[in-house]
Parts: structure tokens; sequence; C-alpha cells
DNA sequence: CGATAAACGAGACGGTACGTCTAGTCTTGAA
DNA sequence: TTCAAGACTAGACGTACCGTCTCGTTTATCG
């Protein structure tokens, strides 16, 4: 299953009846980025969101459970978005999908929805399930992408088993995706090039100085 | 210092006039700690924190604008009660502050209302403000602290200026605030000692190939 | 015609979409007049009434603009119940329909509501309007129809022409309604019969000199 | 006592302590009819009054029990102001003074107040006693004098006894105020010439034929 | 003259209702 | 069976007044 649709009706194919209209859910999504930038998190309601999708409020409930999925599934495909630029270096791949990460959270949808979703999912199972699916696994693969070929540069030693590397792995994609999250939204403070180069810094010691051990 | 209080009538002084009740404070704090424990951020009313409080709506309007700048004013206290506990070395004491970092957000009203405030503030500079000084600015002694006694110990040599240093200072704590809110919120996966040490070795490595250089 | 009942959308007709219930109508009109008997004018709420009638409070305000104009609908339907019993005299008539006249300003509600709504209404020319259209207007059928039973039964002359006919109309209502409204409620005596053929005698001495010249 | 005083305390006099402002009283009744302009009865509160006048909300509650009483306390001036202009008949006295009590109730906050305190005084005893004496036992007056005043030119006969004379009076009295009151603010038109010549006509058939019979 | 006592302004207080907004569901007729 | 439309119940929102209270201050009379 690809995520980020809407679940069809589980239990058995819907052979009869009119069929849902596919167009329907592209509007909403869309309409719900546009809506997040507009009027941000809080002031985003589904009303709103039908009524600018051209669509009933019922078919909007009829896919989505809530305003949280609803913003997860459309803030989520701005993530796929993200690539790591092969620039020839560790050092300047971890630079460059900083940079676009940081641009990322300087769209106002992204900025908006991110946290508050994240919020509402301390007290929600499965939204948090949602969000892991829908964002956070998904983007594991930068950190995987980015190992795997500084292993093929040399750069990095190879992995000795997979499991200690995907541990590793997990711990990195938190700091980096922390920092800079923490960073922009917490502090509120810019992320430019050279708190860029000081982190991506930090971060060559420190891994180089974990595989001398 | 009196962060954290609501202000008084910013223009002039109140000479005159009934006083305000110093305990309906304390009790429409507590009350909305122990609403946001019950119920969680999306959830929390501001007519249920009053009566909790045994107070009126109107009493806890005129003393905070709205729900935002409330839970940051009760939940910035949790964040006061942070050390950084001397354990010996910088590698411990990081383990230690973290370890108390975590706890704190393992307590579902320092979980639910970080990031929604956070998520709001994105869209309200007044906010933003007050989150920087109730809260992120106020934490950044842990920082301090914990380089000027890694200092003292001659783990880390002295500051060159107090500028670069205090760029350090920043970097530092967006990198270990950040990693630990995104293993604990986003990722939704435990900080165990396990995960800690390897943050903690990972800095540690970062900082000394840094004053190597 | 349906005076009384609050207006569909008026713009173009609503083929589409649920459409209002027709026992919320009745229920709410109901709810309003009890909770006028419990509580009086100035101590009813929409609120109130809404819970009374088992509806939100939405749905009253989706069909009635305020307080003012729902009262006015709930107690019209108590005036149109006046009648002009025929008994076989003018002045029998007359003292008949003084009675039940007087009979209604016993009831809590139409005592409290009307003096209320007009007031109200010296500000508010819609409401003059509605309170024109759902009362005073009709109920001036009651004297255009004691008089042509008078005329009928050769106590008074046939009208010379219409118009003047209905100024005369205008003036016996205006004088009958505020005087019984005025003992009633102003002097706050009793409407009894002895009172009432004092205002019978004067009423017809009055028209008999008139016709005389 | 004169009416229209605020009550000082009941029980014994108070020798000590600071005494009343009486500017106060003043300014209070003042801003009440101002405000009763500007506003209307039901969009009047007692805290604009107050600042209006002034004075602080307590010194006004500590005159008047609340909106109802001061209002009537403000616009009973202003009935003691009408008199019966001596026309030299009967006739052109009624007119004379129904012009005067028609002026009064284009004055907005006699249109506005009148109704209103008597709506209320529905379901408050007390307040009824406060309109009675306040207002309508006052203008009684001008009926007694009316009368006393056509008696002696001859227009009408002495009166046999003084009780059937008080009853005829009040009933003019309601009749007249009723009418008049009733056509300006129930049926909302003009109390013009024509209109008051109909109704002076009216009466004074009916009290020739009362006392001819 | 100093003590006492009430009235005063200011404004905070607990309440209550307001009229609006949004959530999520339900009921129509049309596709 | 879905769809657009829109009415429905439920309940929070933030505001406005109510009538009371608690201050510090003022203005009188009385001892």
């Amino acid at each position: 299953m690809v995520s980020g649709m809407p679940s069809r009706n589980p239990s058995q194919s819907a052979r009869t009846g009119r069929p849902r209209s596919a167009a329907a859910d592209a509007a909403i999504l869309d309409a719900t980025r546009a809506a997040l930038v507009e009027l941000g998190w809080s002031k985003l309601t589904l009303g709103d969101v039908a009524s600018r999708a051209g669509v009933a409020k019922t078919t909007l409930y009829r896919r989505w459970p809530g305003k949280n999925e609803l913003v997860v599934d459309a803030v989520a495909v701005l993530f796929d978005e993200l690539e790591v630029p092969d620039r020839g270096s560790l050092a300047a791949d971890i630079e460059g999908v900083v940079l676009e990460f940081a641009a990322l959270l300087e769209r106002p949808e992204a900025r908006t929805a991110l946290m508050a979703v994240v919020a509402e999912s301390t007290r929600d199972e499965a939204l948090r399930e949602r969000i892991r699916d829908s964002i956070v696994d998904r983007q594991k693969r930068l950190v995987l992408l980015g190992r795997r070929r500084a292993q093929a540069r040399g750069e990095l030693p190879p992995a000795p088993d997979e499991a200690s590397a995907a541990h590793v792995d997990d711990l990195i994609f938190d700091v980096i995706a922390g920092a800079v999250v923490h960073r922009a939204l917490v502090s509120a403070e810019p992320v430019d090039k050279e708190w860029i180069r000081g982190l991506t810094g930090l971060l060559l010691g420190g891994l180089s100085a974990a595989t001398e051990a």
C-alpha cells in the first residue's frame, strides 16, 4: 500500500454504488496545504478545507478520521521531496541535505503542521503510527543513503553488522533532524550556512572518533 | 528575574483598586498542569481550567491572553527544575542531564504541551518570544554550566573568546535538546541508557575533534 | 397567511440540503412560552429555551435573529385566540372582548412579553414591523367585526366611506387596547366588570355622539 | 417624602461618617438619561452610567437597588413637567395635555424607558409600587385638574360624591394615557392633531352621555 | 485635635449569558 | 453507494455585565 492514500473500505471490495471520486482526494489535500499556509494549524477547519476543495464535508469525513490524519497525509508528500544531493564528500552531502531540510521548514505549511501533529500524537497511538509510517521512517532512507555513499567513497568503514549500523543510523537521524528542527522552531534562530557547518563538523568528528575506537 | 509571571498592568503602577489575588495565579497554573495531564493540549479548555482552579474565566483572561501563553507559563517551571548533576566527568554529566530531560519528557503535561506551543509559535511572534524567554534561553544555562565544569576539570580547553564559545554552546544546546526531543516525540522511541551513551559518545568525539583542530 | 412563522431562506428556494425540522419550530415556541411563564422576559435566556426545546442553540439562531423576534412569534398566537363573542348588542360585545383581552393580560407570558417587546421596538424598526404584522394589525379584525355586527344590527349607521371608517376603527382599537393595557399593567389595577362597564359606557356614548353629529 | 429621591439609611440618622455627595445623585440621573438617549434601555449598563457620571459603581449601588429603580427615578421627573394648559374649554384642555404627552413620548429616553420598566414591573411588586408612586399616581393630578376646571366652567356637572368622581378620573386617566401610549408605541403611528381631535371628540361625547344619564 | 466612621475611586472577583464557531453526524434529492 | 448541500446536537470560544468585594483615600462628626 502506498502511504498517504486514504484507506478504501477495508473489509471487502465495493462493487456496487457510485465509485469515489479520485479527483476529490487530490483536491482535498491541495486545499489542506493551501489552508495551512493561509491559516496555520490551529485555525484550519475541515469545513473550510471542504469548501476550498469544492467538496462536501461528508466526503472528507468518509476518507479521513479527522484533522490530524488529514494533515499528516497532506504534508507527508513534502518530506518525500527531500533528497541527498551527491556533492562528492560526506561533509558536503550532510550540508546539502540539511540545507534542503531547512528550506522545507521554511515553508509555512510544514512549519505549522509538523510540530502540531507530533503534539497531538503524544496522546494518540494511531496517529503516532501514522506519522511514523508516512513521515519519519520514510526519511531514514536519507541517512541510509548518505552512509552507504560515504562507505563507498571510503570515508566511513564498512558496517560490521546491519543491526548496529541501523542503530547508528537512527541516532544520526534523530541528531540531525532534531537539531535542525530545534534550531528552526524551538530556538527560532536561522539555520544558516555557518550553523550548518558547525553541526556538520560536530557530526563528522563524532563519527570518526566512534569508528576509530 | 520574574519570568513566567503574568504581566502586571504595564503602563503604570496599579496603586488603586483591589489588588490581584496572588493565590489565584498559583491555583490557575496548578490547574493547568493537572488538566494537561488528564486531557492533553487539544482538549484542554480555559473554562475547565478556571473551574478546576476555583476561579472565574474572566480572572484567567485578565492575566493571560489565551491558552498558548497560559500553558507556556504553566510548563516553564518544569523546565526550571532541570539540573546538571556533577558526576565527575563531562560524559557522565551529559548523560545525567539527558536522563533528567528524558524523564521530563515522560511527564504527560510536558510532552503534550511543548510541541503544541512550539507549533503555535510558528505563526505568533509574541508567543515565540515568550517561549524563548520562559523556556529556551533559561535552559541554556545547563550547557554553559556543563562546559565550564568540563573546562575546570581540563576536559575541554578554555574558550578563546566568549562569542565563539556562545556559538558552540548554542549548537550543543540545539543538538542535545533537539535529538532527545526528536527521539522521544517524533521517532517515538525510548530515550534509554544505550541510546544516551551513543549520543554522548558522538558529542564527545565531535567536541574533541573540534578542539584539536 | 403564514405570519408568525420564521422566515425561510428568502433569496431562493432551498431545494437542496437537509430540510429544517418543522417539529423544532413548535418545540421552540412552546419552550419560549413556558420559559416566559417561569422566568419572565428579563431572565429568559435563549440557551435555556434551546435546552427546554431539546434543540441546540444554533438551531434557534438559524431561525430567529434574537430574543425579541422569538418572543414576538411565541406570543403572537395567544393574541390570535381572541374572539368577539356575539352577545346580541354592541355594549355586550365590547364587554365580552375586553373581558377576553383582560384574561389574556392575566397570563404571565403575555404580561411580561408584550410591554417588553414594545419597549425594544422603540429602537428597532424591523422589530416594530414584526410586532405590527404579527400582533397589532391582526387584532384590528376584532374592531372591524364588532363594528360590522353593530351596523348590521342597526346600532351604528352604515359607514359613509371606508377610509374614514378605518380611521375610526383605528382610534377605537387604540382606545380600547390602550385603556385595558394601561389599566392592567401601568396602573396595575384590576380590569374588573365594573371598570369594563365604565369603559363601555364611555365608548358607546362617544360613538353615538359622533354619529349624531 | 419627595418621590424620586434615593432612600437615605432608613433605620436611623447617620450622624457620623462622610455624608453622601448630593452632586452625585444629580450626575447619576443625568447620566442615566443621557445613556438612555444614546443606547436605549436594553443596552444601558450601570457601569457605563457610573463612568459617565464620574462615579464608582459602588456609589451607584449604594443608592439604587438596580437598573429598574434607577431608570424609574431618572425618567419620573420628565413626567412631572406635564401641565394642563388652560385653553378655555375642556376640549382644548384635553387636546393640549395630549399634545404635551405625545411630545414627551417622542423623547427617546421616555419612549424606551416607560414600557421597559412597566414590563419589568409585571414580575416585581416593589417596582410596581415605585412606578405607581413616582409616575402614575402623580400624573392623575392632570385629570383631576382638568375635571375641576371643566366643572368650574360649567362644562361638566359637579361631582355627586368624591368616590365616584375618583373612579371616573381613573377611567379617563387610563383611557387617555393608554390610548396615546398605544397609538405611539404599540401601533407605532403618529399622534397628530387629527387623531387627537378624534380622541377628544370621543371622550367628550362619552362624558356628556354619561352625565346626562 | 485626634479618633472614628462612613462614603468615595478604582478595579479585581465569581458568575452568567451572550452570539459565534467548529466538530462530527444526519437527512434530503440527484447522479 | 457516493455526492453536494445544509440542518442538526454538542460544546468551547472570548466578551460583556452583573452585583459584590477589597483596597487605599477622603471628608465629615464626635470625643
